[in-house]
DNA sequence: ACCTGAACACCGTTCAAGT
DNA sequence: ACCTGAACACCGTTCAAGT
């Protein structure tokens, strides 16, 4: 559980030519690439480099080891996912709370669901390596956005943005991630997608 | 991404003398201190074999391979769990829903917590390994001990048992999951415990 | 300023040899 | 029937040497 420092986990130099910067993206594309063909046991760092058509040593210039590499596609993912949260708290801001309930619910499951295979790869590497942190940093930014989105709905009364948003943002990504986890067919996330919403908004209509 | 026949992750042979039966279960436990001392990173075949007092050579006599290690830890801790489920599940039978809904929740919440070091590990081991047919397999069959106990309840109305469970047993594995593992606070677990037992019961009275 | 790849320490797994 | 531990293949990481 060895906790590194965030700044360990950049990238180790900002490129200064314009060959490193495309270096760089190689080295994060062949990433991906054997992560998606060959699994997370066969990424090493040595199949990374021929990928990307570098040496190991090359490599190490730019992150100081594997979970860097790991963790730059992680955050990539996350933040994407995140944009398409805020996109969709836009879209939401100012209607009632069943409305904004069932709004994040399939927000979160299409952006889930949209790249299925990495959302999987990255749940797959989350625990290898230390990613609590980013993660948690990442469910803390979700669970402002869905606060203020709680708070400035038409018809809140009684609820507590902070702690239903807490709650709304642990059932959404909990289950999610439970249900892709542990092998689902389509039959369960189509379940899933009827069933997530109804519970989201039946929470909200009970603590309001 | 590799997946394993369920037979080899098995012990690879039974006990037959007294010794290997003392032998099988003092590699069990060091691999369990050496997880909880030191780490997944630093969980070393070696290292086990150092602690439990025997050659690596013995442990592979037993366990084909370090996945099955783990795999037997995973594998009794979710039982453990499991069996504490099942008890609730007796204790509510026959109950309303809102009952049921508040039993299954903090049930859960006590087993995941009581020995929340091992179930961290848990999860810091599942996603290395392939355990996600372990872990479904879990899930379903509390799935079923959830079904049965909502087709039993004194105020079953208009709810499908089957959907609802798997509905139920998503929003307590995953929001218990997904609050442990992102750096919770005591806050957050006790601020769960508060609010998983209503979303669930909000949730049935809804579908009901 | 950037890249190379042999070298090092360590890990999972095996198997001939022992009791 | 069970145990040992040197040996093997492979992995992450480094660093002297190159362009």
């Amino acid at each position: 559980m060895n906790r590194l420092a965030p700044a360990l986990l950049q990238p180790r130099k900002a490129p200064r030519q314009a060959r490193s910067a495309v270096t760089i993206d190689a080295i994060h594309t062949a990433t991906i690439q054997v992560l998606l063909a060959e699994g997370v046991s066969r990424l090493t760092t040595t199949r990374v480099a021929v990928r990307a058509g570098v040496s190991v040593g090359t490599m190490y210039q730019y992150y100081p080891h594997k979970q860097a590499l790991l963790f730059a596609i992680v955050e990539r993912q996350l933040q994407s996912i995140t944009a398409a949260m805020v996109t969709a708290a836009e879209r939401l801001m100012g209607q009632d709370l069943a409305t904004v309930a069932e709004g994040l619910a399939l927000a979160w499951l299409d952006a889930k669901t949209a790249d299925r295979v990495a959302s999987l790869a990255i749940y797959s590497i989350a625990a290898e390596f230390d990613l609590g942190e980013v993660m948690g940093r990442t469910m803390r930014q979700m669970t402002e956005v869905i606060a203020a989105l709680l708070a400035g709905a038409t018809d809140a009364r009684g609820i507590d943005p902070e702690v239903a948003a807490f709650m709304l943002a642990a059932m959404l990504g909990g289950s999610v991630r439970v249900v892709m986890e542990t092998g689902s067919s389509d039959d369960d996330l189509a379940r899933l997608r009827r069933e997530l919403p109804r519970a989201c908004q039946a929470y909200l209509a009970a603590v309001n």
